[in-house]
DNA sequence: AATGAATGAGCATTCATTCAT
DNA sequence: TATGAATGAATGCTCATTCAT
């Protein structure tokens, strides 16, 4: 009976796990305000009654969805930062980190802002965006020196990634490698 | 006959204005995921019709309330700097800046914010968001040095404010002054 | 428990027929141009929602009548056909036929053309209304020798149904009847 | 004045004849059910007040497109019954008209069909689609020995019509040349 | 525990029509 | 005579949610 209650189980943490991942594939499609269980379901392939069952309503929807952008980010973070040798250009990893985000992985990224932006307005999603925050600062803070230097380059990073989604163009590498440059510069230098 | 014709015309405009303001109330009331044409009606006090005639999809919605809401923070940026002494201290008016933006108007920043994200998935919104975002550090600039520096402050200043939004409790003004120093001092590499 | 299975499938089987039946009703009221979901929810006297969820569109809501439609009229006229007497005269039941269609049955009959020749736009009717036209042609044909004349004698009966529906005048037996029996005698070679 | 008057007369009937060109285009392109006086204007490229002033109704906008749709085809058919040699093959004759009927001419003559039928319920368009009739058999008969006949031909032409425009196949040349043959036949031979 | 049938609310949008000019 | 601004009604459709099984 344990084996069975733990085959259960299990079964429900992947479906449960399936759901999210279609979440953040959901909103990355169609954006949050297109976040529907319907959709979730049929992209998740499970049954619409298992969604609603799993995840009683739109927010703990999101939240699954914030959690596991969160982890999935954190985990790429954390083995490109543990990739990273002792006189590593820091600016040059912060760059090419953010020409992915915004090419190879731009539309997980949006998804990963929209429900991001969406913990100021659902209360719900806050401690979920808030672990995201600190253990990024976490991980970033040992290449730049402190936390607050680690904040600043988060914002920097992330206000630019912005800027080149909106922009559409592609990014220009050289022009991004100056401005980190002089970011890091002036975090770690002054 | 003029003055027929500019009435006519100004009521259209005046309309048209009504209606952008009350998108944005919308969407700071509701979210972006809560506009809609007919809670825009509603607070705009004009008929469903009136909406749909001026700004036949809910894009061009959002791009009205997008460029009223660029326009109004711009215009409240242009005033405050230039209400700046030569001597006065830039990190204590970027402070008091953030302060209002997460208090004061913390629900119409939140929708300025939403309808900005917005620009990366709705590519009408991009010319928009680009404008705003071209001015405000044209704005920043010359009181930092040059664009780039203005750039970071920007992002900087932005990505504190939605810290502050999603941790929900009140701004310590100290300890964000103490930032924009520091942010301010590299910046300007003193 | 079979029961209680079987009941829930019928009643939802029912409904899809109620709601079918309710098709024709409102393409006989108001036309093919004023079939919608809402009037059909009301003649079927079943929820809104109920005439979306059987018949997600509008096409699988005219896909229904179509074959409801044609599954009643082939009833009839396999009925018709049956009580024919060897040495009956085909030309008076063709004339039969046909002015029942264009007065007893007007209406549904009208409503059958326009479902009929929606098909050509609409190709989700297409299966139904060749199947419609197939079996009409086994039926008619072993009275007329063979299909290619049962074919013809159809077409002549539609035709001269759509003139006499257009007409608006009460159909003329006997004028009918000298039409129908040349036709026949030219189909059948005598 | 009288020049003055005639002009804009003139131009008031040629808006009429781009506005029923318009009106036979939409419902080629959208059917019956697609046809607005926002569609027509569009496509008649003329203001929407326009439509609504020279056709006030959607009514009075089926019937110049059903009167204009009956003069072009009935030109055709004179066209092509003035270019038959006295000896020429009449079934040869209908089954290029049904070839091109439901190729060349597919999407219009789909159009004629949907405003024809739509007589059956709009008695306005009555008198357009009798008058249609008449001519069209007036044509025919002379080829055919009587107006009889010719009803009949008319018929089937159109049921053979109708019949491939559903099929979505392309036709078979021979096969229809071989109905229409027989067709001819029986009605002239015997 | 899990599912899908069912429904009422709400949506963006389109439209015929009216009317001032 | 001719036009486009304006509006209330209606449409197809989607959805969160409920509930019986």
């Amino acid at each position: 009976m344990g084996s069975s209650t733990d085959g259960r189980v299990l079964r429900g943490q992947e479906r449960r796990r399936d759901i999210a991942r279609a979440v953040i594939d959901v909103v990355a499609t169609h954006g949050l305000r297109g976040l529907t269980h319907r959709r979730v379901a049929e992209a998740a392939e499970v049954p619409l009654g298992s969604t609603t069952y799993h995840f009683e309503t739109l927010d703990d929807l999101m939240i699954a969805g914030l959690e596991l952008a969160a982890e999935r980010n954190l985990a790429m973070m954390r083995q490109t930062a543990e990739a990273l040798a002792p006189g590593d250009d820091i600016a040059a990893w912060l760059t090419d980190l953010t020409i992915e985000m915004v090419t190879r992985w731009r539309e997980s990224n949006i998804a990963e802002r929209e429900l991001y932006l969406e913990a100021i307005r659902t209360p719900a999603l806050r401690p979920a965006a808030q672990r995201w925050d600190d253990e990024l600062v976490a991980i970033i803070a040992p290449h730049l020196g402190d936390r607050e230097a680690a904040r600043l380059a988060c914002w920097a990073l992330d206000g630019l990634a912005v800027t080149l989604l909106i922009s559409g163009s592609p990014p220009d590498r050289d022009r991004i490698l100056d401005q980190m440059s002089r970011l890091v510069a002036s975090l770690t230098g002054s």
